[in-house]
DNA sequence: GAGAGTCGGTTTGATGTGCAAACCTTGAGC
DNA sequence: GCTCAAGGTTTGCACATCAAACCGACTCTC
């Protein structure tokens, strides 16, 4: 869907543990406020107070955090004031990459968390709650039609092996 | 695609801020560590030293982590040996579902963090990788096809409101 | 049968992070 | 002047997190 980005922001070696986009995800995105902040904002939220009261964080995590996701190119800052300077928070084509993320995140907690939907998002005027489906051609996922395959010499779905061919190690079908 | 849990792990007022099945679920699988050691035992790999070692979390750590999301319902302990007595980690129904939020994240990471995808997910031979489709109707989902609405009579897109009827506050076009 | 290794944790002590509340600065409205 | 709003920053304390050592039950090797 997007193409790699020209710097990336984080070597593979900065992951600890196995080498994941999973882990380098959850290490821009993964602290307990930044996906709610980036929900507001994509609510059309996009002021200090009401991002900080929407999403019940403390205003000094919230200040950093927002810091932190400008840096990593997941927010962007515009002005929209001068005198006082005000500035609120958009999103950037990574963040609004997020959406599937938040989507999926929705769902599950509709699923296994809460008794009832408190939000529902229409596609079209139907809803977009359903089964995964396959980014290429459309279908449901089941576990037992997928395969993982790791693209490092040095880790398989086991965990790290000590040497070996480039292309080895064990695909697996998933449980989901 | 999964019934309401019987009894729900959490009540909307225990959310702080918007009551919102993303911070719900956030709350159960929203700290640094759960999400990675849920994909490590999708990946096949049960054993507390297993995971500890594949997610790279102190042991401490991992060991509160993994109780807690057993008692969320997320995994399950088997128990593999008798004496000593030894248990592995197991997916639940809800720990299988968390496949797609996994799936997201990886997506995310590939296209904005890091250089290069450090594991391809195959499903019937072909990538999964690919555009957010709709549950319902398989269909890409643009942000323009998006509407979102609030089933809370207290909260709206932009936050609390006051009073007002059930069925009523903005509903929004998303930006994804 | 003594010693080392495995496994699944728990304990320890130092360090870091998160929190609520108060505070600050610039300007607007009264 | 006084108060309020917005967008943070500072403060002081509590709690969470970390790496490393430790533990108990058992097996394996010599």
């Amino acid at each position: 869907m997007n193409s790699t980005p020209q710097t990336p922001l984080l070597e593979l070696d900065d992951i600890k543990g196995r080498p994941c986009s999973v882990a380098g995800a959850l290490a821009i995105i993964g602290d307990r406020w930044s996906l709610l902040a980036v929900r507001e904002v994509m609510f059309g939220n996009h002021r200090f107070s009401e991002i900080a009261r929407n999403t019940g964080a403390p205003r000094d995590r919230l200040a950093a955090r927002l810091k932190e996701l400008t840096e990593a190119g997941v927010l962007e800052r515009r002005q929209y004031q001068a005198n006082p300077p005000r500035s609120g928070y958009h999103l950037t084509e990574s963040g609004k990459a997020l959406g599937p993320v938040l989507q999926a995140l929705r769902q599950w907690g509709d699923d296994f968390v809460v008794a009832d939907p408190p939000m529902t998002l229409l596609h079209k005027g139907h809803d977009v709650h359903g089964p995964w489906r396959c980014g290429t051609c459309g279908e449901a996922v089941h576990g037992r039609d997928l395969r993982r395959i790791s693209n490092v010499a040095d880790w398989d779905l086991t965990g790290p092996v000590s040497a070996g061919p480039v292309s080895a190690g064990p695909v697996s079908a998933g449980p989901v």
